[in-house]
DNA sequence: CGGTGAATGTATTCAATGTATACATCGACT
DNA sequence: AGTCGATGTATACATTGAATACATTCACCG
């Protein structure tokens, strides 16, 4: 009883496995055909599943931003939205920190195929504007975006200073900061 | 007459060979062959120079740095440093997106050899320190340190956003959000 | 049922890349 | 003049992303 010619949930699996990978050796680039090997299937079957290694990519920030997404509607049904958004965020890049790095470097740069990632990207913003608005009442929309922005550009940053402990730019220590700058943000100042 | 054997000024011409790719397209990854192609050397030759592509990669690293310092010390000496930091900074991460996008991605998760690269990148969080002493007057080490810290992250995630022009997020737009968000966080909110 | 076409995986192949090793050339100092 | 270290070249190899052609399986329709 040999495995099935069929994996049957292939593309799940490859995000997984993409995943996993990216949990367990974070500076590690991402192979294609490492994925395939990790799940046992031949290295070209990935494209079946997915335009190319930038396919897979896609998939991942999709999957990060989902994530995202969901934490911080989450951070916005609790009683304090701005502080539990950064809290969890924090979290987030405390245990996923290759994706979370993943999801705010490929995702703008390399242009993405015009797909899911860029619509889960969205989401999330809108998200974002979202906590604005519970944060600070109804707001003129380009403020509520700049605003939405401005939390966006410190959680990236802070998040990218996280990784490197030198100069006791600890996570620690940054994200009381971080938090503070966020609710001084959201309030527009 | 043949071009010498011996190249003369190889790392130099290394590092700029890839900082004009980087320029030219911001979005192709770099590839050393291709590098010493453009120099018309062989594929090998980098190696007497550079401890293979990180040692290249940390090399554009810390010259990015380098000029980023530069340019802080400018603004120090400016009668606006604040604004003249995120002016300039602005600026160049709008003349180099692609190295600056290196700079700040590959400076931190890779642990780049303990070289020039690390090094250059404490000149810079030093010199941003000195923004804010400048700026604020003597405060507590700790103090300093943290809104150097913040400061360099809105630098980081404003980057970021820049380059994505969708929602609106269009680098005119950021900036002054940014400025204003910087000299927040100068003298302590 | 039975067969047929689409979906999914495999086999084979190729060009490009990073890098190691051994060799060639040059230039500076004795 | 001759030697040695620095710099560049030649050759070779493993790995990768990808294209192409083939095999297997499943779902559906008669």
């Amino acid at each position: 009883m040999t495995r099935p010619y069929h994996h049957g949930t292939l593309r799940l699996a490859l995000v997984a496995a993409a995943r996993a990978r990216l949990r367990r050796t974070p500076d590690a680039p991402l192979s294609l055909r490492e994925l395939a090997r990790d799940i046992g299937v031949s290295p070209n079957a990935p494209y079946r599943h997915f335009a190319g290694k930038d396919g897979v990519t896609a998939a991942l920030v999709a999957a990060g931003y989902e994530e995202l997404t969901k934490l911080a509607e989450l951070a916005i049904a609790s009683p304090h939205p701005a502080a539990g958004l950064v809290a969890s965020y924090a979290q987030f890049a405390a245990t996923e920190p290759a994706l979370l790095h993943l999801v705010n470097a490929e995702a703008f740069d390399r242009a993405l195929p015009e797909s899911e990632a860029m619509f889960a990207r969205d989401e999330w913003f809108a998200t974002l504007v979202g906590v604005i608005e519970v944060e600070a009442g109804k707001l003129p929309v380009e403020e509520a975006y700049a605003r939405a922005a401005a939390v966006w550009a410190v959680l990236i940053g802070a998040t990218q200073l996280r990784s490197h402990g030198a100069r006791g730019l600890l996570l620690e220590e940054l994200q009381p900061d971080a938090t503070r700058l966020v609710q001084l943000i959201v309030k527009g100042r």
